[in-house]
DNA sequence: CAATCCGATTGCATTTTGCAATCAGTTGCA
DNA sequence: TGCAACTGATTGCAAAATGCAATCGGATTG
């Protein structure tokens, strides 16, 4: 892990972590898409991330503390890829973020319902998100009741239900 | 302004306006340091900018519409930089990113006071400040009643203030 | 009128990124 | 058994971004 820093600045530092073009988007796939695969990060996102950067993002977020990586029993060279505390808080941020490029910036109209959502929510949601990931992840009890409707669900039901309306206006 | 965009996703379009290693910095600058000349942000920043990567970020955020420049009156070479509200709104996040650095990163005392204050203010004190920064930058009328200390001049004392107690113990 | 300050610009070496091809081992299926 | 598909990566190479120092012409100060 790489100790020179430019200065001790928490925003500066929290730069260095994140001041890149790739880093987040890796985190916002794992935290929002639920992905645990190097495959399933290739493929499923969006941006199109080559694999030699995704390989390097996930060796330097493991170095940083951000990620852990596991054997999958089910399959002998499959590796699975687990959220750190350190990084489950950073979903706060990820929603401010999402907030904030849903107001100025061109977002598609799909693809904001989830930013949309989430910020309605506010913090008590992003702590009952941060509660799931803790189950999922780091293998934690949860803290929510049976039955609860999952928010990663929440938030895909409600993406693919503009999908969907969007597909019946295209289609007439 | 460029349009090419990887996905319309907010958090990735927010990626492509701060993923970089310098842009947040220059804005952090702006927004808690005061720094309203290219000199001032030059010089200023701990991190130690260069000079061409300045010009070319400040350019850039004039064309994504986060800053605007004018004619300094007092100078006829000077140019100052504002804040637009676009930018202004960048303090929750600003706020969460520094609260975030200062749990996980290695940050240095003094420069995380200003985080610490920033933080334990949250939301009421973030709509201040904004406030401010809204007078400064876009010259509107302030909400805060007057003889209220400034937030900038609060985060600032506490800053020197941690300084000095450092000095002090320094010298024993 | 010389020194200094102003917002940049230039040239150049180094580093990072983007892209495509490829790797060796594992698995599923015929 | 054989082979295609899939696993997490690695390699090579061109293009772009970054870092650094020197420099620019104009404006201001002493």
């Amino acid at each position: 892990m790489n100790t020179e820093h430019r200065s001790g600045c928490p925003i500066n530092l929290s730069l260095e972590v994140f001041g890149d073009r790739w880093t987040l988007i890796i985190l916002r796939d794992m935290i929002f898409g639920g992905r645990r695969h190097f495959r399933e990060l290739l493929n499923g996102s969006l941006e199109g991330i080559a694999s030699n950067i995704l390989a390097d993002r996930l060796k330097r977020l493991m170095e940083l503390g951000l990620l852990t990586k596991a054997d999958d029993p089910s399959h002998k060279q499959k590796a699975i890829y687990s959220l750190t505390e350190m990084a489950i808080t950073l979903v706060p941020i990820m929603a401010h973020l999402g907030a904030w490029g849903r107001v100025w910036l061109p977002v598609s109209e799909e693809l904001s319902i989830r930013a949309e959502l989430l910020e309605k929510g506010g913090p008590p949601l992003w702590e009952q998100f941060m509660d799931e990931l803790r189950h999922e992840h780091l293998g934690a009890p949860t803290k929510t009741p049976p039955g609860t409707p999952g928010v990663r669900q929440q938030l895909q039901a409600a993406y693919e239900a503009a999908v969907s309306r969007k597909a019946e206006i295209a289609a007439g």
